[in-house]
DNA sequence: TAGATTGTTAATCGATTAACAATC
DNA sequence: TAGATTGTTAATCGATTAACAATC
C-alpha cells in the first residue's frame, strides 16, 4: 500500500509549522475580509504575513486547489477551508480575569469573537467590581468559577490579572479542568505538560523588528 | 582565506530565525530575572519558550560559551550578551497612539520598559483627553506628532486605536520618519518596504494552541 | 489573446533531534 | 566522586526559494 505523504488530508497532525503560518493566513484573511475584499493573492497574503508567497501557495496546495489562477483566493472560502483544516471551525468560549484596562479593551474588542471565539464570564477579586456590567458582561467572583466554567463549557482562560495573581489563577483554571492559557501577565506559569500556555510578547516581537531596522 | 561559517560573530545579520528565537530567550530571561531566578538551564528556557533545549543551546553557542556546564546560564550576564548580538542593549523611544482602555494599560505597564523602550508620548484626538495625564504622561494632540517624534527621537509607533484610525496614523508616523510599526488595531496596514509593521494577533496564537489541543 | 496568478518541481538551506563526551 | 548540564556532532526533516508550465 502506498502512503502519500506530500498530502495531510487523511493525516492526523499538522507540523507546527504548518498549523502556525494557517493561524496567520487566518488572522489576515479575516481583517481582509473586515476591509471588504473578496479576493487575495498569494503575493497579498505575502506581504501581510511576511510569509513567502510560494510558501502559502505550497501549504495550501497540500490540501486542495483553493485558489484560481489569475485571479487568487476567495477569502470567504479559504477561511472556511482553513478552519476545517484546522478543526477550529466551532465555537470556543473564554473565561476573561481581570478587569482592569487590559481586560476592559479585551472585552469590548472582537478580536476574539471574529475567530469563533466567546468572552462568556469577566473574573475579577475587587468586591468594588463584583457584581457591575462590562460591555455585555457582568463581573463575577472567584468562587463562581467551577460553575461557570461548567455551566459555559469554557475551554479557554485569558489572565490580564498583575504578574502576582497569575500562578495561582493559572493553578485554579488547571484544577477545574481548562487546559489552554492565555497569559498577559509578566509572570511566568509553571503548569503540568498536558497545559498549553500562551504568553504575549509585545516587547520581544518589537526587538525582532527593531533588529532589522537597525542593521 | 577561511570564513568561518558556523559562527556570526563577524557576521552582521543572523537568519530570521534565531533572530526571533533570541527575542523569545530575551522575554523569558527578562521575566525569570523579575522572579528572582539567577540562573537558568537551557531545559528550563525550552519549558517556557516552547523551543527544544538543544537548539538553545545551539543558537547559544554560535556566539560564545555562555553557559557553566552542570549548573547553566547566569540571568543578567546572557540578557546582556543577547542584547548586544541584538544590537538593542540601548534605549528606543516609543510614541503611543490611543489614549482608550488598551492604550492606558500599555502606557501603565512596565512590558516595554523592560525592554529598553520608553513610552516618551501618548497621542489621542478626543479634545476630552488632550491636556490630561496618564500615568507620567500628558496626552498629546496630533499636530503636535512632528516635533515630538524629532524631539524625542521617537523610533517606534504604537497603534492602539480604533481600525478606521489606523491607516492615517500609520501614514502620518511614515512620513515624520517614523520606520518601526507595531498595530494593535484590526486595520491591515499598506506601507511602504522599508516599514516593520507588527501585529499584534492574540485570537491566531490562540486558534494554533487549541488545534493541538483539539487533536 | 494577453496578463496574472496558481500549483508544482527540484535544489538548497536552516531547524530539529538524539546522542554523548567534556566538565562544572 | 556522582550528578547535572553544557557544547558539539551527525543524521534527518521541514522550510525556503527560483523557476515555470498550466490555466483562469
Amino acid at each position: 500500500m502506498i502512503v502519500d505523504d506530500e498530502s495531510f488530508e487523511h493525516g492526523e497532525k499538522l507540523p507546527l509549522g504548518v498549523a502556525a503560518r494557517l493561524s496567520r493566513y487566518l488572522q489576515v484573511l479575516t481583517q481582509a475580509h473586515k476591509m471588504g475584499k473578496t479576493t487575495i493573492s498569494s503575493q497579498e497574503l505575502a506581504d501581510y504575513t511576511h510569509v513567502n508567497s510560494t510558501q502559502i501557495r505550497r501549504d495550501l496546495s497540500g490540501f486542495g486547489k483553493f485558489g484560481k489562477r489569475g485571479v487568487g483566493y476567495n477569502i470567504n472560502s479559504l477561511v472556511d477551508q482553513i478552519r476545517k483544516i484546522l478543526h477550529t471551525s466551532g465555537q470556543h468560549n473564554i473565561a476573561l480575569f481581570g478587569a482592569g484596562h487590559l481586560g476592559t479593551a479585551i472585552a469590548s474588542s472582537d478580536v476574539f469573537a471574529d475567530h469563533g471565539f466567546r468572552v462568556v464570564a469577566l473574573f475579577d477579586i475587587d468586591p468594588a467590581k463584583v457584581g457591575t456590567r462590562i460591555g455585555k458582561l457582568t463581573v463575577h467572583d472567584l468562587p463562581e468559577l467551577l460553575d461557570v466554567v461548567r455551566a459555559e463549557n469554557v475551554v479557554v482562560g485569558v489572565l490580564a490579572v498583575p504578574a502576582s495573581a497569575a500562578q495561582s489563577l493559572a493553578d485554579r483554571l488547571i484544577a477545574v479542568g481548562v487546559r489552554v492559557i492565555f497569559n498577559y501577565s509578566e509572570a511566568l506559569l509553571d503548569v503540568p505538560p498536558d497545559v498549553a500556555v500562551h504568553a504575549s510578547s509585545p516587547a520581544a516581537d518589537l526587538l525582532y523588528a527593531l533588529y532589522f531596522y537597525l542593521t
